[in-house]
DNA sequence: ACCGCTCTCTACCAATTGGTAGAGGATTCG
DNA sequence: CGAATCCTCTACCAATTGGTAGAGAGCGGT
């Protein structure tokens, strides 16, 4: 090999199996197709993680990590209220766009039959936890609509995590007026959701 | 054979293979086991159809064809407005109970790699149109925020179908307090789309 | 020079995959 | 009765799967 790699295998093959599986997922990705998209032969990959399931989870867990730090970074910004939600917002809208597997990953993970849901929530907790209080602190201060904080942030989840996927989706069917489509649908979604949650 | 099947073979493998496809997804579910879940040979499977593939298709069109019949029921009941949009949410969330593998489906045939989107799509277009027009009918006599109809019933479907799959997962991960959670999360759900519809 | 460590490889393997070919049991129709 | 049709089966098959075993190349340290 080149003396000093300019990026190593291990993270490599983290970086290919995060798009192969969120593209493509789990069950229909073979190792030998990873491997031959890197170059390499599979027990490469064997030699790195002990078996397909492991680097599976090693994407989680990377994966899980880097939405962890993007949310800790949006939310030490001092917004408030809904300019803090917006924020959050334009924020998953980027990731969408410039890392589209992302999403489709957090898709797979969450599938029924996922055996890694806890895996991945083990690691958001935290942050659900946080969105959850700060919920709570702008309903008391009375920039937000009252109601359950758990449960509202169950659907201010499912919408913004849906239409961002819902983005994904179509490029990959090809209609992909990528930017000029994305905004408008950002723009509208941040209407809908000020609309959903601005106190009366 | 017994002389008259209570449900013809064929019927019996699309059952299965929906229950299949919408749990594990399709490239995880075999023939084979398929198969071995109905107590016959995958030689049977393929009797009925050349391939595996087939197979998802004619699940999706069956899943596709039930779909536009739910909502071609509710929408000719003759509420307006929000009242509408209600009666939807309320029907995809016992949809949602009683048929979860459909919402696993629909996760699935939307997922970046799929090949079978445009399959759903074409049996869906008609009624995404007509829900458009609803929304811009409703706008018009002052009854729903004004916007952006195709933008809106983009956030509309996949916070319902968000939260409502979201339901699923958790019940697969065997947190079902089932009903009385699905009930808690539907209403606040409803809270939700009403705040964000209203015309001010 | 030698050892030990890190890394990638070739060679293999048993199990499973989707799919083909065709036998044979019913049932229906003439 | 005989023929045809419908249905499900056994018997295979080539390809692919995830995974094991271990060779060997390149490295730094002694």
């Amino acid at each position: 090999m080149t003396s000093t790699p300019v990026v190593p295998t291990r993270d490599r093959i983290l970086d290919a199996a995060l798009r192969a599986y969120g593209t493509d997922g789990f069950a229909a990705t073979s190792l030998d197709a990873l491997a031959s998209d890197l170059g390499i032969r599979k027990q490469t990959i064997l030699y790195y993680f002990p078996t397909k399931q492991a680097v599976f989870e090693a994407v989680v867990d990377r994966a899980a990590a880097d939405l962890v730090k993007v949310f800790e970074e949006e939310s030490t910004r001092g917004f408030a209220g809904l300019d803090q939600v917006e924020a959050i917002v334009k924020r998953v809208f980027r990731l969408a766009m410039r890392q589209p597997e992302l999403l489709g990953l957090i898709r797979e993970v969450t599938r029924p039959g996922s055996l890694s849901v806890d895996r991945l929530s083990a690691h958001t907790a935290p942050i659900f936890d946080r969105a959850r209080d700060f919920l709570q602190r702008e309903m008391d201060a009375g920039r937000i609509r009252h109601s359950d904080p758990e449960m509202l942030l169950l659907s201010l989840y499912s919408t913004v995590v849906g239409v961002a996927s819902e983005l994904e989706v179509q490029r990959a069917m090809g209609i992909s007026d990528s930017l000029r489509g994305a905004v408008a649908r950002r723009q509208e979604l941040i209407r809908f959701l000020r609309a959903a949650l601005e106190a009366v």
